[in-house]
DNA sequence: ATGTCGATTTGCT
DNA sequence: GCAAATCGACATA
């Protein structure tokens, strides 16, 4: 096992790095309890040039503050008031851009995040989708800003290969206009824990 | 200060 | 299949 380096996040290409994000792992420890997922299903922002984005065009304010940091922390931000979803920075400071997570393969500490999402057993609805994913792992606003190289969250590399990708249009990104169409949602061929949404 | 709306999920019809 | 839930960010004033 090893843990992603933040020069992985920091590729200039967030496209790239959104690919590359399938079939890594997800690590997250509370009070010494730990969970993990393999990521199913990603999707790339970019800051500068797509529209669906929350920082474009470049846009600073004090939410997306964090994109312009240098690549490797957590975005989390609340949507629709209930859920929490969480992205990754990437690129190189004052380049904002992010990939959001919107599918896990559950690997570790099932019952606990069964226990989170008041769940009897284990089934698609568990981790399939960015608001549940985040509920299972335990990923919150609170989580803002934290570094993907700590000991709370992070990701690694066990050996996955990844030999095959569906690339389609993101999803309820319809306000972005052309920007709609980019093919930027990225899922394993045939996973039962891709989100609901088609 | 106030109004609009969302990178979603769930439950009920 | 449709609409409610629920709150904060952002735009407008």
């Amino acid at each position: 096992m090893s843990k992603l380096p933040l020069a992985f996040y920091r590729q200039a290409d967030v496209v790239q790095v959104a690919r590359q994000l399938v079939g890594k792992v997800l690590y997250t420890q509370v009070d010494g309890a730990l969970t993990a997922g393999r990521i199913v299903e990603t999707e790339a922002y970019n800051g500068t040039t797509d529209r669906a984005c929350h920082a474009y065009p470049r846009k600073r304010t004090p939410r997306t503050d964090i994109f312009f940091q240098p690549g490797g922390l957590a975005y989390v931000y609340l949507c629709y008031g209930i859920h929490h979803l969480f992205n990754i920075v990437t690129n190189t400071a004052d380049e904002p851009d992010a990939v959001l997570i919107r599918g896990l393969e559950p690997l570790a500490g099932t019952d606990l995040m069964l226990a989170r999402r008041n769940m009897q057993k284990v089934e698609r609805r568990l981790t399939a989708g960015p608001g549940t994913l985040s509920q299972a792992m335990g990923i919150s606003t609170a989580w803002n800003g934290l570094a993907l190289d700590g000991d709370t969250i992070w990701l690694e590399d066990d050996g996955f290969q990844v030999s095959d990708l569906i690339a389609s249009p993101r999803v309820g990104v319809d306000y972005a206009g052309e920007d709609a169409k980019l093919p930027w949602r990225f899922r394993l061929p045939g996973s039962t824990w891709v989100s609901p949404a088609k």
